[in-house]
DNA sequence: AAAAGCCACAACCGCCTCCAG
DNA sequence: GCTGGAGGCGGTTGTGGCTTT
């Protein structure tokens, strides 16, 4: 015998709610609160399951509910939630008053994800996706066909072995992380944002960075990221090491990194459009080399 | 102008956890 | 300890509206 079902499903009714069945629904709960759901649409007089019921009123009828479009705080919250939560879309809700799980949920699906996808972030793991991009290099040599790397496909191989074990790496490391979060409060990004611009090879990648807002008083957070407090700090930081676990942030475009292996801000970065009169609100671009090592020597899979 | 394709989002489904009996 | 109901959660689907062809 399997369970029952949560109620009764002859007659009941599917699909979108009328104004009706809404203002059914808010009144009854205004008079007598919700009470058990699975009673509560006979005593209101919907022909509706109580499941059903429940989900209405806590995603879209609860006066407490905040509609329209996502601020930019809020989005970047999300990213930040995400990048530590996963898909705990009720837990990242929890954090974002007036907004339900669906609606976040929604809104990655449909916006977020997208964009760290055309930003070359991968949603999941929230890292830069090397292995496509590495990838794409070496079809490019394969469908341009040039004679003196014809003999390409030993390196493809390779390159989707690695791509395979840079996945489970990932997993594996994500593991670790959300249990080390899950005993700590999140923190609220600090300030570093980076867009990979360009790559000069395969490990060496050049990021765009900006925004010198909402600095933080500490080099390190709470969280053990790192940030920065005024241009003279970055730059006398440039050659900082970033261990592994520690994060930088970002607060002007919403991409988050998670952790990278180790991050060199090298001397030879370039620093261009720096507007030292008013850091606090200027949008500042600056060039770093992020060397990021290999994650593991393939050379035993070939 | 009509059809096809795409997108956003509300709603549903099935599984899970919690808890009372 | 076991069972089953209620509620919660995340993944998926359905649908209406907008855009493109």
């Amino acid at each position: 015998m399997g369970r029952l079902p949560c109620c009764d499903k002859d007659g009941l009714k599917k699909g979108p709610w009328t104004p009706e069945e809404d203002q059914k629904l808010i009144d009854y709960i205004q008079k007598h609160g919700h009470g058990t759901w699975r009673t509560l649409p006979k005593n209101a007089g919907l022909a509706r399951c109580g499941k059903s019921c429940r989900l209405r009123w806590a995603n879209y009828l609860r006066p407490d509910i905040r509609r329209g479009r996502f601020s930019f705080e809020e989005e970047e919250t999300i990213i930040q939630l995400h990048s530590v939560l996963g898909n705990k879309w009720s837990a990242i809700a929890a954090r974002l008053p007036g907004r339900t799980d669906n609606e976040i949920k929604n809104y990655w699906n449909t916006h977020i994800r997208k964009r760290l996808l055309r930003s070359g972030i991968d949603p999941v793991t929230h890292r830069p996706r090397l292995d496509l991009l590495n990838l794409s290099s070496l079809l490019n040599t394969v469908l341009f066909n040039q004679p003196a790397q014809l003999d390409i496909k030993p390196q493809l191989n390779t390159e989707l072995l690695r791509i395979a074990v840079n996945l489970l790496q990932t997993q594996c490391q994500n593991q670790n992380i959300l249990k080390q979060n899950l005993v700590q409060e999140p923190q609220p990004p600090s300030t570093l944002l980076y867009n990979p611009v360009q790559i000069s090879n395969a490990n060496q990648w050049q990021y765009n960075e900006a925004s010198c807002c909402n600095l933080s008083e500490n080099l390190v957070t709470a969280n053990n990221d790192f940030i920065y407090e005024n241009m003279d700090q970055l730059k006398s930081s440039l050659s900082y090491e970033l261990p592994v676990g520690q994060n930088l942030y970002s607060n002007h475009d919403s991409v988050i990194s998670t952790p990278v292996s180790s991050v060199t801000l090298n001397n030879s970065s370039t620093i261009i459009n720096n507007n030292l009169e008013d850091e606090k609100d200027s949008y500042c671009s600056h060039f770093f080399d992020f060397q990021i090592p290999d994650l593991l020597d393939m050379s035993e899979f070939i």
